[in-house]
DNA sequence: TTAGTATAGGACCAAATATGTCGGGATTTC
DNA sequence: GAAATCCCGACATATTTGGTCCTATACTAA
């Protein structure tokens, strides 16, 4: 629970790489899957949702395949995880939902609706650049907690 | 994905349903489930979950039933998700873990482990006492859907 | 001391979701 | 036109979740 799916793990490992190979024109899903083991069909689909909502360009033919449409920059891990998974919720009864009809149960949801923006804010925070750029040992000590502490 | 389970659902609208009847000395598993709606014996295993994890204190017999171990401030979301669902990670190969050993793959990992931590921090930052206190009809106009539909 | 009310917990099933595969079609390049 | 590639729906499998059932045990009160 709480946890990415495999496949926005795929799609957010996908874009990183292409993140990593900027020289190259458009690589190929299976090029892709092959670099991490990843089931070339299945990565196929994937980057065809992410293409489906502008985060990547796709050319077929010979030499042909997927670039990102945009800089890394540009990219959030929140629009990846969001174009792959569909929109998430902490709970299944948001306000605004038309669940929790029959009980006047969730009036957890409340709270936990800050803790999703929470969570919103930090993956749109972090870029495919970010992972792309993965050797940074130093700097995170302070950063995220900050944000926590704010938010409630 | 990224969403709570029922029963971590469930386990939190229980406890927030003890916080708000402090002064019962113990209520039984059937008299929460009935209260919300949820099935019965499902919230029972619940309820024991988080005895066996200390959030709790239970006991058997008539009038017996289960109450807050300690201040409902000092029992947070995280704690009841952890004993409920377990630990959680945004991704399956968290540092430290030894999966992602046969791919070289995950080297997505270390920014998200950033976003797992700032998580957890939020929902620790959030108290039984907190989803108690469900009167705040002001300050919420905005937030979460905006959220959504903008990215979409 | 016994009947009734609870918790404790194992085994199991059903439903939902996630993961992965197959096969046919459409595009582009050579 | 052949090869490489994207596109996409249907299907199959695996895993997780949600929920039930049954039995045992503990406690209370009459």
């Amino acid at each position: 629970m709480l946890k990415l799916t495999k496949k926005a793990d795929y799609g957010l490992m996908a874009l990183k790489y292409l993140a990593e190979h900027p020289d190259l024109a458009a690589l190929s899903a299976k090029e892709v899957a092959d670099a991490y083991g990843i089931p070339a069909q299945l990565l196929a689909k994937i980057l065809q949702l992410l293409t489906k909502h502008g985060l990547l360009r796709s050319h077929a033919g010979m030499n042909g395949g997927y670039a990102l449409a945009r800089d890394a920059r540009q990219i959030s891990a929140y629009e990846v995880i969001l174009a792959i998974d569909g929109p998430f919720f902490i709970t299944s009864c948001i306000k605004g939902a038309k669940s929790c009809e029959l009980t006047p149960s969730c009036t957890i949801k409340e709270p936990l609706a800050r803790v999703n923006e929470t969570i919103a804010g930090v993956l749109k925070s972090i870029s495919i650049q970010d992972l792309a750029e993965h050797e940074h040992p130093a700097k995170r000590e302070t950063d995220t907690q900050g944000l926590v502490a704010l938010t409630l």
